[in-house]
DNA sequence: AATGGCCCCAACCGCGGAACC
DNA sequence: CGGTTCCGCGGTTGGGGCCAT
């Protein structure tokens, strides 16, 4: 025998979640920490496969993410690590821990790719640099609300819920929630992940990273990570990138990880990333 | 205001490897 | 060791929102 069935697959609801089915799973998983994806639904009461759970908690529910615009820096990071890596999303999702391998896909899909294609059709000299500031300034121009936090986020859903329906019992159970100071869903979460960005014991072999801003994001490879945990702040805004630590980070690293260290503090030079391209390609 | 088309993204599906018995 | 299930990943899609007409 192996391990008993994953879940029923008759009663199982499929979907977007709703704000309350968030709710109880963040709370169990606050409680119980993630994991154990099987017996979520079981525990919880919750309609949904351990699968759906653990999907929503991971691209959606998860602290640390960041939502909203992708920035110049990351859209850069993205293009190269495609190159590099392929449709590894989990790999590139590893280089920036702020995004979901979800996110990433979806932006190269509906981005990325796109942009890509179009100015290699319309002018293959033009290049590469030019396309991504076109596509930055678009960004900026184009902005959309950015979710700066989980807290944020749940908190936008649970917003939207109290407005657009009568208050059940449970909407009653989820403003309490909300107004126990502020949101102590998350102030618990804070508690029971302090680093929001480091998902610790619960996806050991998740990334661990250590941020700067945006533009300046930095980051340590999943296998160095250990050594360089760091709590000190939640989802950045400033920030000017890579520290003394990162710098003497020890372990040697990888080809990939040299480039991050170039790139995030000085920028990348097409020629350089046309030379860093043709490297790859021979490694 | 109504309609249709397009875009975007959350969530599902299916597969492969790992884990368990 | 083989069978069964879990977990994680990449690909795909459904539906809501936005915009032009």
């Amino acid at each position: 025998m192996g391990r008993p069935p994953c879940c029923e697959k008759i009663g199982i609801k499929k979907g977007p979640w709703t704000p309350e089915e968030d709710i109880i799973l963040v709370s169990y998983i606050q409680e119980h920490g993630p994991g154990n994806w099987r017996s979520v639904p079981t525990n919880t009461g919750l309609l949904r496969c351990s699968k759906s759970c653990r999907l929503r908690w991971t691209n959606y529910l998860r602290p640390g993410i960041k939502r909203g615009n992708f920035t110049p820096h990351e859209e850069r990071m993205i293009i190269h690590l495609q190159a590099l890596l392929g449709n590894k999303w989990a790999s590139i999702a590893s280089y920036l821990p702020q995004r979901t391998d979800n996110d990433i896909k979806n932006y190269w899909n509906t981005h990325l790719k796109k942009n890509l294609n179009k100015s290699e059709s319309e002018e293959r000299s033009v290049s590469e640099n030019m396309a991504l500031q076109t596509s930055a300034t678009r960004n900026t121009i184009n902005h959309r609300s950015t979710y700066a936090s989980s807290t944020e986020n749940i908190s936008r859903l649970l917003e939207g819920s109290m407005r657009a329906s009568p208050k059940s019992s449970t909407a009653n159970f989820l403003e309490e929630k909300m107004q126990k100071g502020t949101t102590n869903l998350m102030d618990d979460h804070e508690n029971q992940f302090p680093c929001e960005h480091v998902q610790g014991s619960w996806e050991e072999d998740q990334s661990k990273t250590i941020n700067g801003d945006d533009d300046h994001g930095f980051l340590v490879h999943p296998k160095e990570s250990e050594k360089n945990v760091s709590c000190d702040h939640d989802v950045q805004e400033d920030g000017d990138g890579v520290d003394d630590d990162h710098k003497n980070a020890t372990p040697p690293l990888t080809f990939i990880e040299k480039w991050l260290l170039e790139e995030t503090s000085t920028g990348v030079q097409m020629e350089e990333m046309s030379h860093l391209m043709e490297l790859s390609n021979m490694l």
